[in-house]
DNA sequence: TCCCTTGTTTAATATGTTTTAAACTATCTT
DNA sequence: AAGATAGTTTAAAACATATTAAACAAGGGA
C-alpha cells in the first residue's frame, strides 16, 4: 500500500517537473491528495523524509496556489493540511495567469516597435514588420484560446 | 532599428522562459526570426554577444526542434541558419510530445496500483481509489484535449 | 602544404535553484 | 514557569543548468 503511494508520488513528481515545479511541492501535494486524512507538517516531513524547513516553505507555496488548505481539528491549536482536489483548476489557473502576465509584458513592446516604424525604414523592412504582424496574430490566438479554455473544460467533463 | 530588435529579442526570452527554455535558445531563435536574411553562427554570436560555443550548442537544439534550418548559399561550404516561421507548430509539438511522454509514464503506474487493489484493503481505502479514478479521468481529459488541439488551432486561424 | 578562419566539443566557471541545518519563535504539557 | 514539541526563517550546502574559454577538427585560400 505504501509502496503504491510512493510510486504514485514519484509519478506526480515526474509530471510536475514537466510544468517546471520542484520536487518537494509535487511530493507534498501528491501525498496530501492520496491521504485519507489531513496531515501535519511533521507527518509530511516524516513520510517524505524531508526536512521540516522544506515542508514549511513548500506548504506555503501550495497554499498560495490554493492547492492545499488548512484544516482546524477540534482541540488542536495547529492546523493540519489537506489537498484541494480540483487539480485541473489549480494547474489551469497557474498556467493561465503565468501566460497572461508574460503576454502583458510583450504586447506593449510590439506596439511600441510598430508605432515607431518610420516610412523610410519600412520599405526595406517589409519582412520584419510582416513577422511582427504574425507574432501579434499568434498572441491574439493565445488570448482567444485562454478565454475559451473554461468552456472547453466544461465541454470535456 | 537594432534597438527595436533587442527589445523584441528580450521579450522573446521573457516568453520563452515561461516555457522553461534557456536564454540563448530564445535569443537565437528570435534573432533569426526577425532577420531578413539567414545568418552564420559567427554573425549570431557577434550580434548577441555570446560565445561561439554557446551558439553552436543551442543552434543544434533548435535544429532538433525543427525551429531553425540550414540554408546552403551558393559557393559557400558552410551553412547559414534561418528560422522556421511556424512557431505555433514548434511550441505546440514540443508541448504535446512532452506531455504525452509524461502521461505514458504515469498511466501504467496507475493501472498497476488499481490492479493490485485487494478486496480487504479496498474497503478501508475507498477515498484513495476514488482519487485514483479522478486522476485517470483527468488524464483522459488531457489526452482528449491534445487530440483535438489541431482542430481547435485550425478553427482559430 | 601551411596558415587562417569557422565551427564543434570538452572541461571549467558562473549562475540559479532547491534542500538542509541550525537559530529562532510560538505553542503545549507538566 | 520550565522544559518539550512544532513550525518558521535564515544562512549555508548541495545540486543542477547555462555559459564560457580553450583545445580540437575541418575546410578554404595563399
Amino acid at each position: 500500500m505504501e509502496k503504491a503511494k510512493d510510486m504514485l508520488i514519484e509519478a506526480a513528481v515526474n509530471l510536475g517537473e514537466s510544468l517546471g515545479l520542484n520536487r518537494a511541492v509535487c511530493q507534498i501535494y501528491a501525498l496530501l491528495y492520496l491521504s485519507n486524512a489531513p496531515l501535519s507538517p511533521t507527518e509530511i516531513g516524516k513520510s517524505l523524509e524531508m526536512s521540516k524547513g522544506n515542508v514549511s516553505i513548500n506548504l506555503r507555496i501550495l497554499e498560495q496556489w490554493n492547492a492545499v488548505r488548512k484544516v482546524w481539528k477540534k482541540g488542536y491549536s495547529r492546523p493540519l493540511y489537506t489537498a484541494n482536489e480540483d487539480i485541473e483548476m489549480i494547474i489551469f489557473d497557474k498556467l493561465k495567469t503565468g501566460i497572461e502576465k508574460r503576454l502583458s509584458y510583450v504586447k506593449p513592446i510590439i506596439m511600441q516597435v510598430k508605432n515607431h516604424k518610420d516610412r523610410n525604414l519600412a520599405a526595406s523592412n517589409e519582412k520584419f514588420f510582416a513577422r511582427l504582424d504574425r507574432i501579434e496574430r499568434l498572441i491574439g490566438k493565445i488570448e482567444f484560446f485562454l478565454q475559451n479554455l473554461d468552456t472547453i473544460k466544461a465541454f470535456t467533463k
